[in-house]
DNA sequence: ATAATTGCAAAGTCTTTGCAGTTTG
DNA sequence: CAAACTGCAAAGACTTTGCAATTAT
């Protein structure tokens, strides 16, 4: 359908798969994870805010209650398979670590757009060289103004 | 005491000017407003929260209540000479927008570096000629290890 | 005068936590 | 069985809002 941008085979995750890593750092596999799990993996490649997450959980699992959807999202964070975002305003949004990319969001209208891994190379390189630091791209989001936000203004 | 980054004059930034910017959108000057951003001002370089703004504003003036602190904030973002950023996790911090710079934080930590202004260009410019979008550069901070961090994980 | 601003208290949004009971490995 | 996890309710952090009284222009 489309291609990886740095032509890779594209490793399909399936919920087996995350349950598997969480059993593997110590945690156990109950209902509620398989739900929050499978739901996480349905939103694909959208970017799902916690309580989003829950509200798609309970259409099915009406009994798993909003604190075990942010309990699970935190335990998936540490094991490094799920990450949140900040994008600007508003919630922190989730998203399997698979697909390496980063994010800009219209500080008007809200659009995201993905960029490429390679996209802060750049600002990567300099803060390295030049304060040391160690960048973490998945971590934020870039804000400004998407095209149509930008004639609008 | 510190040379400016591209050698521009430093046009100092006094309570008068900010409350003229404010006075000339329509808006007026009041004694809470006066204390704000005089003790914003006073803060210089250092990126506040609007608590921390009004706990420093209510020892002087104990009756200046945090909503007017963030009512005030609010105004003078739209005036433009004031802008928040979202330093990850936590309260947005203001600052004076007179001295435009990057900030990326230490996600462990949360030590600070500011950037100078060009240190996104190469970004800005790849968002704005493949994807049409105006990178609003102030408004987002960058998230990383800090060295000491880095090191110690 | 009149429109803007204030203090207050209350509510709103997003997230975390303590606890007693349940379930997993 | 022991440790992990759950639902619930409550609280916590940050921010916004409705309103009646005050104040700037």
């Amino acid at each position: 359908m489309h291609s990886h941008p740095h032509g890779e085979v594209e490793t399909p995750v399936t919920p087996q798969r995350v349950l598997e890593v969480l059993r593997r750092d110590g945690g156990r596999i109950t209902e509620a994870r398989r739900a929050v799990v499978e739901t996480l993996l349905a939103a694909g490649d959208h970017h799902v805010t916690a309580d989003e997450l829950a509200a798609a959980v309970q259409a099915r699992h009406p009994e798993v209650h909003r604190a075990t959807v942010y309990r699970t999202l935190d335990r998936l964070e540490s094991t490094g398979i799920v990450s949140h975002t900040h994008l600007g305003h508003g919630p922190s949004t989730f998203h399997l670590t698979d697909h390496p990319h980063h994010h800009a969001v219209c500080r008007s209208c809200n659009a995201i757009v993905e960029l490429p891994p390679g996209a802060l190379d750049d600002v990567a390189a300099r803060l390295h060289d030049q304060h040391g630091w160690t960048l973490a791209p998945q971590h934020f989001a870039l804000s400004g103004l998407c095209p149509d936000c930008a004639t609008l203004g």
